[in-house]
DNA sequence: GTGAATGTTAACAG
DNA sequence: CCTGTTAACATTCA
């Protein structure tokens, strides 16, 4: 379920509860849920794949992982591990990690990471990458402090867009192509958040999951690649390989 | 029944 | 202590 753009689209769903108050929290989650009760929500935020729930003292942090699910003004027929009950409605979340962080959020994230954010800054993410030359480009989109919101799919497209091997390594990418990544990386998150909204994302995907290569014919390869051994769709023929 | 999937981290081995 | 690997968690669908 969840890469950034996804988890925009949350937050679009959770709008109507923004400044309204929480009469009562409930669920699994292993926090101080009384905490919540009689809260105002100050502000829904999110940072890459995590949802933020701001309180005047407090932020709860949600993360839906895998397999994580949210009902808004429904529920399903096991128990929450975090409902929001308001006046006007409910939030529910499933299957997720939630936590409580206390104090300012500013000192926990680093926005500029986030793709999904007007503040991404792709001169941030270069400097964080000089530290890794090593480091295989398929592996570091993945590396949330530095691509916060980037999941597998994003990460298919975008090397695919911007024609480089995902086996590619940090230190060999010339400067042109690593631009021409971040460039797709934005562009494409943009368009999966446009795509997801309308529901027809499967039909714009054009790595992920593919057999065969759309731009000339060749048979796609999928191997679990990267420290992080993750299904990684490429075309041998056009992604360019540096290293 | 099996395997895989838009994810992350604790535990363990060396 | 650092690094790399494995296990674990949790759900749904083909």
């Amino acid at each position: 379920m969840p890469e950034g753009p996804s988890i925009v689209l949350l937050k679009e769903a959770a709008m109507p509860f923004e400044h309204h108050k929480v009469l009562k929290a409930t669920g699994t989650a292993d926090i101080a849920l009384k905490r919540l009760d009689n809260q105002t929500v100050k502000a829904f935020k999110t940072w890459g794949k995590h949802f933020l729930i701001c309180f005047k003292d407090f932020t709860i942090q949600i993360h839906l992982m895998m397999f994580g699910t949210y009902r808004v003004n429904e529920a399903k027929q096991v128990k929450p591990k975090l409902g929001l009950k308001f006046k006007n409605g409910e939030l529910n979340f499933y299957t997720c990690k939630v936590n409580l962080i206390e104090g300012d959020l500013d000192e926990v994230y680093d926005w500029s990471a986030d793709v999904m954010s007007h503040s991404w800054s792709g001169a941030k993410a270069k400097a964080k990458l000089k530290d890794k030359p090593k480091l295989m480009i398929c592996d570091a989109l993945l590396d949330q402090q530095i691509f916060s919101g980037v999941g597998n799919i994003i990460k298919n497209e975008a090397l695919f867009n911007a024609k480089i091997h995902p086996q590619s390594l940090v230190g060999d990418i010339p400067i042109k192509q690593m631009n021409g990544l971040f460039k797709e990386l934005v562009s494409f998150s943009k368009h999966f958040l446009k795509w997801k909204r309308s529901n027809v994302l499967d039909d714009h995907l054009e790595a992920y999951g593919q057999k065969v290569c759309p731009r000339d014919d060749v048979p796609f390869k999928k191997q679990y690649i990267g420290k992080g051994k993750r299904a990684t769709y490429y075309c041998d023929h056009c992604q360019e390989l540096y290293k």
